[in-house]
This record gives structure tokens, sequence and C-alpha cells, in this order.
DNA sequence: GATGTTGAATAATACTATCATTTAATCGTG
DNA sequence: CACGATTAAATGATAGTATTATTCAACATC
């Protein structure tokens, strides 16, 4: 091996295999030289692949005990990479759920403060990937990237420096989330009139009307995802 | 140098560097092999830390480019040491005020899936939390730590893996926000019997009160820091 | 003159080997 | 059986070398 960027792939590797639970919490992955041997490399890639891993809390290591799957309280999960490993091998509509309520709690929110800021840079933003929607929706665009752009759009314009750092979040698991719930046949859910709204509650300055926009759409989209969690009972991973 | 947990000193001082903007963003660190000279110790170590820094998302690392700071918005700044950074380098009132923001988008949600859920024993937990902070109001315990912990419980109770998640934020955080609010003469912002309406709203199951008057304490706090950022003007940089 | 190609310099990536340090587990004693 | 000393296993740290991607500039080509 030497594939340039070795590291990354390892952690990709050990990552994945972690949180999709080959190592219980607590339990302990090979040694460094074991490991090594494994992935077909040096045990300096191991260890700073296993460093990576640390910073996000996935492992944790000491001389002789080894190195140790931390429990899951401690993990990252607003990491990017561990949230997408998690939507990726652990995919249920109780975690799908349970995204929606912290959109619930995160979208209104951002609406609002996006309504009573009022930069015209980043409304325009927001009106540009609202244009997108309608392309997509004739299909000469892509309907998925354009609805994320969106809201992504409208965590910037809120000027919330936590809100924009959730777009990472946010990006990673409506890649999973609208996904599913577009699959949905014969229900287009997030139409593009609904996003109109939004925007247009925001352009005017409406900060209660684009919150309740925002929060009319995502229980809409809980609506539907608990519908169809009684239908299919227990029909989890699909994606990717 | 030698003196074990090295790495993780690197990676505290790096990190705390570029945080507090000593490298700007698209600027560039020093070769690894200066970096090591630096801070008296071997590549290796510096490699590794660098390494966990890129984890965070606060540098990237490219052949013959060597290793830069990445743009702020790449930054994981819900990663608990990132947020610790910036808030020890960087505090200022309109941070604690996106942070507050924020909260009033979590805190309310979480206490109303907590009031739903009915989990008892993490509803005990709560009822325990608020004991210790009527215990620190007669100063028999750490009155900080019993209003994080307090918080905290809710989070746990509603039984969001997200919420839960965001414990981490939200304890490094409160560290900060909790000092400051209090740190305001004559005023006890957050009183215990505020806090044991969110209490008991959850403990009878009714959703609605609990959310609202979580939401009413943060209220309350938001209106003491603007009213306190409009007195002492632009006067940040507290704490620790 | 604009554009594309080649090649050398450079800085990071990857690997190997070795020593140091910490600490869990074991072994001997009292 | 308790408990301190010993041992050994695993990570932590260091030094040095080989490899490779990237840049930048010189050069050729259109």
């Amino acid at each position: 091996m030497a594939s340039q960027y070795l590291t990354g792939e390892v952690v990709e590797r050990i990552g994945g295999q972690i949180v999709r639970g080959d190592v219980a919490p607590g339990g302990s992955l090979p040694i460094e030289a074991e490991l090594a041997k494994q992935h077909d490399t040096s045990r300096t890639v191991i260890r700073e692949a296993v460093k990576m891993l640390t910073a996000k809390g996935l492992v944790g290591s000491r001389p002789r005990r080894g190195t140790y799957v931390e429990p899951e309280h401690k993990w990252n999960i607003l990491d990017p990479d561990v949230l997408r490993w998690t939507l990726q091998r652990r995919f249920t509509f109780e975690l799908m759920r349970d995204f929606l309520v912290v959109r619930e709690g995160i979208e209104p929110k951002a609406a609002a403060a996006a309504a009573i800021r009022q930069d015209r840079a980043a409304i325009a933003e927001i009106a540009a990937r609202l244009h997108d929607m309608r392309e997509a929706d004739e299909g000469r665009m892509d309907s998925l990237e354009s609805d994320i752009a969106f809201h992504i759009a409208i965590l910037h314009a809120s000027g919330n420096r936590f809100f924009v750092q959730f777009s990472h979040v946010i990006d990673t698991a409506l890649r999973f989330s609208i996904r599913l719930t577009n699959s949905v046949k014969g229900v287009r859910m997030a139409s593009v009139a609904d996003h109109e709204r939004i925007y247009l509650a925001i352009e005017r300055g409406d900060a209660e009307g684009a919150a309740q926009a925002a929060q009319d759409l995502l229980t809409e989209a809980l609506r539907l995802l608990d519908a169809r969690a009684l239908s299919d009972r227990e029909a989890p991973v699909p994606v990717d």
C-alpha cells in the first residue's frame, strides 16, 4: 500500500465498522500492530487513523489496555463523518424521526432570524435556490441538491454562527431524509410552493410567518414519516 | 519533551492558536519540521496532532501546499474542543446570543419530548438534579454544576439521540453562558422556581407546559443578555 | 500572444525500526 | 488472602528514509 490518502481510507473503514457495531462500546480493537496487518499498512498510518477517530470521540486508547470503543454518548454524532456512518449503517425510522424533531427546533428559528436580519445578498441566494427547485421540478436540475441547497441557504441567511455550522449536519442528514420521504410512492412531499411560502415570508420580513411556514413543512414531513412507519413496520436500511 | 500525552497538548496549543486567529483562514501553518522545532517535539507527534485538527475541520494539508487553516464555515464548531476554544478566545455577546437562540430551538422541544416519553428513571434524574439546585441555593453544593446537570438531564430524558449528543455542546457552552448571566450584579437569573416549573410539567406529562416553561426561562435569559449588551457596550472576554 | 506540456523542486505522505513509558496482570511473599 | 514488587504487553515518542502529489516555471506549440 501507499495510495496517498490512505489514512483517510483506514479511518473510513474502521469508523464504519465501529458505528455498524462490529465492536461493542467498551470492547477493544485489535492492537495497533494487528490492525496494521489487517489493513495491509504500517503502524504509523494506523496510529494517525486512530488519532482521528479519537478526535471524533469514537475510540480511546491507553497503554496496555489497547484501543477501545467509547460508549455511544461520547461519540461526536454531530461530526459529519460520524453522522454519515450512523445514517448509512443504522438508518431507522426512529432516527429519522429524531432528526426531524431537531429540524423543527432549528429551521423555524433560523427562518425567523433570517426574516429579521434582512441580509439582502443572503436572501437573494435563497431566491436563487428556489429558482433551482422550480427548474428541478421540470427536470432541468437535480431535485435533491436544490432542495438541500435551499434549506442550507436559509441557515446561512440567519447569520447565526451555530445555525451556519449546522449546515453540515443538515446537509448530511437531508441526503438521507429527503431520499426517504420522496421515495413514498405518489407523494411529492416537499412541493416548491411550500418552500416558496418560507421564502416570501423571509423576503417581506415576516418572522412569524417564516417560522410558521418552515414549521408546517416539517410537521407535514413528520406526519408522512409516521404514516409510513406504521405501514411498513420496522423496515430500515435503504439508500446508498 | 516526552511528557506522554504530548499529542493532546500540541492539539490544544495549535487549535487554540488557530481559533484565536493567529493564522487567518486560508493561511498556512509552518511546515511540519518547523512546527516540530517550535513545539520541541518530533514530526510524528506534529503529524498526529495535525490529523486530529483535520478531523475537527480546522486544517487541511496537501503535498507541496503545506498545512493550511480551513475557512471558518468548515470548522466543526459543534465539536466540544472547537467550541471550548471558540468560547475561550472569541467570547462576545453576539456569540452568546446566537447560542441562546439555538437553545430556544432545542430545549423546549426536548422538554416536550421528555413530557411525552415519560421515562420514569430519567425523570427521577431530573428531580435529583433539581434537588441539587436547591442544595446549591443554600450553599451546600456547586450552583453552576447542578444547573448544567439539570439541563443535561432533560436532554437525556427526551430520548432523542441528537438531543443527547447535544449535551456536550450545551455542557461546554453553559459553563460560559451561566457564568456570564449570573455575573450580572444583583440578578439571579435562573431561579430554582423557574427550573421547577419545567420539571413539574414534564412530570405530569404536560408537553406544552414544559416547552413553554423552558421557553420562558430562555426568553428571560435573552432579555437579560440584551439589556447587559446595551449597558456595557461591546465588552467581551471574561472567564477562565 | 495564448495555451498546453514537461520537468525540477518541494513539502507532505507513507514506511521501517527502535526506544521509552505506562499500566494491567501475575507472581511471591508475609 | 492481601498486597507489594516484578513482568510484559500495549501505546507513546523519536529518527531517518523512500515515495508521491503539487506547484511553478521554462519551454514548445498552435
